[in-house]
RNA sequence: GCGCCCGUAGCUCAGCGGAUUAGAGUACUUGGCUUCGAACCAAGUGGUCGCAGGUUCGAAUCCUGCCGGGCGUACCA
């Protein structure tokens, strides 16, 4: 598989491959690290894993190896050395790094070729708050989806949200309080830039009268029903489905407005409304043929026969659950796609929820449950650990995030530049291995210095700048390297790996690391050495526009702006 | 109770089987712009890698048990 992405390193492996079946008789995979660079620019430590198996000391090992390497490799490779233990590091001729570097932005893993991935994420729920949750794993899911489609995926962005359901019941319950019954035509007294914050007010009001009050609770009950059969008939007429269509139609264009502000697109949304019915539907089938059951009136997955928990499909007022509208959403999508892989990305709360429900499907269509996979990422939390929850009034919205990091970027640069709040947000986000909570302080968090989003664009427009200026382009390039240089090139170098990783792990974060590694490596390199006007020019404007051209390739896979000039 | 995830410098995080000093950023102290953009660079202060066992030539990294935190655990999404 690293065939092709690298050269050198596939014939290092090779090489050792075969030497070690000659002298040990023992078929073993090569594994090749990236060593610290005073050692080295790769390094395996196979003789130590093969000391166990051999029956002799590592070093020993080590040494019988590279002395059949030497001659194979003399071509590419200046230097093998043993050090400690028995590791072998390899140093590669400086050519060569340069060859390697060259290419580097164009070298991807091939690892989905000719596959069809459908990609899930952000979805955000109709008549609900856009939350800092939404923003965590919108940004998240787009760079998951990017590097799929850089590893040759031909990904398919789609996005789901409940549009029916009892959050739906209980806004329009608050709504009809609000306007003193069905009157469509008030709603036009909403001002437009008030309006997703009005539905946000009114979806608390309603939820905390279905908690408290008895009344209410049954109200809304019957409501949710009704905008059910709002879908069923198809009804846009009658004063109640205005007003559901109408408010409805201001969360879309809320949502709209929020991905346009972060330049994400999706190709297709599924809205619950259109899940339920084939959910629905395939429910009751296989509860016909015995995957799901009847209990205390609702229609239930039994996962403790799994090892998993027991979740209601269709509830006891014959509504599809959330369970269910998933259900209908995995058919929907492979009427649709045919995928190969259907990827979600959510929160891990809901990690055990979708084990159930995909448990359920591989009962009656186990070659979908099998594409299926889940990816999930932790919650987002204020700073304290804090648990955010609109109850309390301590949410953070997803548009206060994206304000606060403006403010910020105005007040230390002068200028309102979306290009810098981008990085700034986006990065800060990514930067974090997948998996654990993340803790976001909307003041700190919005960083412009040190590990961030716009020391990464700064750097690629110091960069750029030098490009322009550098007009004599005459010039042989150089074949040895001067030390910055080659900390440089084999900085560059390194990168189909990363993306490599990134793919293989579908952990964007291995992408941040690497970029701002590289980003402090030419600064570094910019600090103590001029490029233009050098006797190295030719040289070294040859490493800057490589390495420009890697930090811009990395970060549209985070999808983050790599502006010429800031 | 059970299941999943997580405990690494004051704070926010990389590292997830290897290299005699565990890395960044931030914060704090200090030095560097008549020279390609100082959103930068350099130096210093700061850590019994939650605790205890085990496996290994070698453990922050793998296994087990505790402790602490988050999420989930039938009619929400």
């Amino acid at each position: 598989m690293c065939a092709k992405i690298q050269p050198i390193m596939h014939k290092i492996q090779q090489t050792l491959h075969q030497v070690i079946k000659n002298i040990f008789n023992v078929d073993v995979e090569v594994e090749l690290a990236r060593p610290d660079e005073q050692f080295g620019d790769y390094a395996t430590n196979i003789a130590l894993q093969l000391a166990g198996r051999v029956g002799q000391p590592p070093r020993k090992i080590a040494e019988q190896l590279v002395e059949e390497l030497q001659t194979t490799l003399q071509d590419g490779v200046s230097d093998i050395s043993i050090a400690g233990p028995g590791f072998i590091n390899f140093t590669l001729r400086d050519f060569l790094l340069i060859n390697a570097a060259a290419v580097a932005s164009e070298q991807k893993p091939k690892t989905y070729a000719n596959k069809t991935v459908v990609a899930e994420y952000s979805d955000p729920n109709p008549f609900k708050v856009l939350h800092a949750g939404h923003l965590y794993t919108t940004v998240v899911g787009d760079a998951v989806a990017n590097l799929l489609q850089a590893a040759g995926a031909k990904v398919h962005r789609v996005n789901f949200g409940g549009d029916v359901g009892l959050h739906v019941g209980k806004t329009m319950w608050a709504i009809m309080q609000e306007l003193g019954g069905e009157h469509p035509q008030k709603l036009a007294d909403i001002p437009t830039d008030e309006r997703a914050m009005w539905l946000t007010k009114l979806y608390v009001k309603g939820n905390n009268a279905y908690d408290d009050d008895a009344d209410a609770k049954q109200q809304i009950v019957q409501l949710n029903k009704r905008v059910y059969d709002l879908h069923t008939k198809n009804d846009h007429e009658s004063p109640f489905a205005q007003m559901y269509w109408t408010t409805r139609q201001w969360s879309y264009d809320a949502f709209d407005e929020f991905y346009k502000r972060l330049h994400v697109t999706f190709e297709k949304y599924y809205p619950e409304s259109q899940t339920a019915e084939i959910g629905l539907q395939t429910v009751r089938e296989q509860l016909a043929k015995g995957v799901y059951q009847q209990s205390d009136g609702a229609v239930v997955f039994d996962g403790e026969k799994f090892g998993l928990h027991t979740r209601v499909f269709i509830n006891s007022e014959g509504l599809p659950t959330y369970e269910a509208k998933d259900v209908g959403l995995v058919m929907l999508k492979w009427r649709d796609y045919k995928f190969d892989t259907s990827l979600v990305i959510t929160a891990n709360e809901q990690q055990e929820y979708m084990t159930v429900v995909l448990k359920s499907i591989e009962q009656f269509a186990p070659e979908l449950a099998e594409r299926s996979v889940h990816l999930t990422h932790g919650m987002v939390k204020m700073p304290g650990a804090v648990k955010m929850s609109s109850r309390k009034g301590n949410i953070l919205r997803a548009t206060d995030i994206l304000d606060a990091a403006a403010d910020a970027a105005q007040k230390a640069t002068g200028d309102k530049n979306d290009d810098t709040v981008l990085a700034a947000v986006k990065y800060a986000f990514l930067k974090q291995r997948i998996g654990g909570d993340i803790i976001y302080n909307p003041d700190e968090s919005v960083s412009l210095e040190g590990n961030s989003g716009p020391y990464l664009q700064y750097a690629h427009a110091r960069a750029c700048s030098i490009l322009q200026k550098v007009v004599d382009i005459e010039g042989e390039i150089a074949k040895e390297l001067e030390a910055d240089e080659r900390t440089l090139a084999r900085k560059i170098s390194e990168y189909p790996e990363v993306v490599q990783k990134a793919v293989a792990d579908t952990m964007p974060h291995h992408i941040c690391v690497y970029l701002y590694e590289l980003a402090q490596t030419f600064n570094r390199f910019y600090e103590h050495n001029r490029v233009v006007g050098s006797d190295r020019q030719a040289t070294r404007k040859l490493l800057v526009q490589m390495y420009a051209d890697v930090l811009k390739d990395g970060l549209a896979l985070l999808n983050i702006p790599a502006p010429v000039r800031l």
